[in-house]
DNA sequence: TATAATTGTCTATATCAATAGACAAATTTT
DNA sequence: AAAATTTGTCTATTGATATAGACAATTATA
């Protein structure tokens, strides 16, 4: 994108296969090395990055294993197809609306539910006393059978009892607050970040170890203010991105 | 945040005193490992990780290193006080208007300037025919001496002919936008990713080897939707979050 | 003042990461 | 068919990473 050459660095912490495993996989990202067309050969992009021969095949070791990749002897090593979903965030954004045309297939998984005492910060988000009761749903957003999202949400448990089957049944957040008589909402802030992912988020999201996570830390609001709901999101950086529309 | 105990990854290409530093900061962050206290002894952190003592003094060494730690022999090692700073995104956000409160001074940096022909992406961006000449300037955002953030911006090197020196003596890209009179203009669409910082990243905003970056890619447009400016930024994930207001 | 708790330093060992070179196996090009 | 290209496998060597244990140095506590 900058065009800067960006180089590789030494004794850091993370091993030099690993960061040209993520060199090829920006290079994929940028056009810079086309979907189904063969990566330059290994001895030359050993060159490129300033490095062993080996090192570069256990970057590519890697990112076969993760199915970015695929080599063949005498061939040569090719880039699979498997574009970045853009995620849309706005005020009215929607798991399954925002993915329109992008896929064909979405929905969303409660992995579990439970109630608990709300901690101070959710209390404070949801405008409800420290200790209440909230629930929490965890779930993992799916797009044409591959995991797109990992989310941790909690409702007040007084105003939106039962949630969690409504969520069961439906797969849809938007589905189920419309059983409690809410027929719109907004998303008032949200907050990003970005991190490791950690074993929790590898296990669901089916990442590799090392791999980035964008994380959001939302809430939502009725039409009229009043906070409904707050969740934290986490997204696979190599597989979404996040599109921060205007105007909506 | 979310509860969940996460465990460290062996053998996946970032070595384990990097992970243990990474939880160490998540921990600062999330309020785990309070501000100015001491953290828990070394013996206890390599219990709780599931790690050798020893590698737990490494991942210390390395933060003590970034400035976030301070170790006292005897005593302990103290969490030193260093918010993250919150950067709003909205459609009317300013570099300098949006730290407000958090920061004493910030100004940002000109690197460097060039002129060159507009490839493709940034011509379309910008409504401009491909190959037209674009200034691009390389930035940096710093607050409290602090380097923030760390920017690649493209003009129409037409309409903005010589912004570059206006960007020099005032540090600023809304006052610089002045002088071609441009008084107001809106943040139209901004791509979010995350990535792993390169070399460039990593000198201009101090960051250490395996260290996250935000990315943002924005175009901003004027009132009557005309675009003028096409700008990737890179934010370091340790030091500022981003803030996605509604309403604005 | 003595004891406990905590960080700092040293030695030793095993495994992983990276480099180096040689050659085999499969495919494409001449 | 032969040569060139490219990925796959093997051995060997060096330095970084991680574990293990012992003890010193410093500070806080009983």
């Amino acid at each position: 994108m900058t065009g800067l050459a960006s180089s590789i660095e030494r004794r850091n912490g993370v091993s030099l296969w690993r960061q040209i495993a993520d060199k090829i996989l920006q290079g994929i990202a940028s056009g810079d090395f086309a979907e189904n067309a063969a990566l330059p050969p290994e001895v030359a992009l050993a060159e490129r990055y300033g490095v062993n021969r080996h090192t570069v095949r256990s970057a590519i070791a890697a990112l076969v294993q993760e199915g970015v990749l695929r080599a063949e002897q005498g061939r040569g090593t090719f880039v699979l197809s498997r574009k970045r979903l853009s995620y849309p965030i706005g005020a009215r954004t929607r798991f399954s609306t925002g993915l329109q045309g992008q896929t064909s297939e979405r929905h969303i998984a409660l992995l579990s539910s439970s109630t608990e005492p709300a901690s101070r910060r959710i209390a404070e988000a949801l405008g409800i006393a420290k200790g209440a009761a909230v629930i929490r749903l965890e779930t993992r957003g799916e797009a044409d059978g591959h995991a797109v999202s990992r989310a941790t949400t909690w409702f007040d448990a007084k105003r939106f009892a039962g949630i969690e089957d409504a969520m069961a049944q439906t797969g849809s957040i938007t589905t189920s607050l419309k059983r409690f008589g809410i027929n719109d909402y907004l998303r008032h802030s949200t907050v990003l970040s970005a991190r490791h992912a950690d074993a929790d988020d590898l296990a669901a999201l089916d990442l590799q170890p090392g791999a980035i996570v964008l994380v959001t830390v939302a809430v939502n609001v009725t039409l009229d203010g009043q906070p409904i709901q707050f969740a934290e999101s986490r997204f696979p950086a190599e597989r979404v991105e996040l599109n921060l529309s205007a105007g909506d």
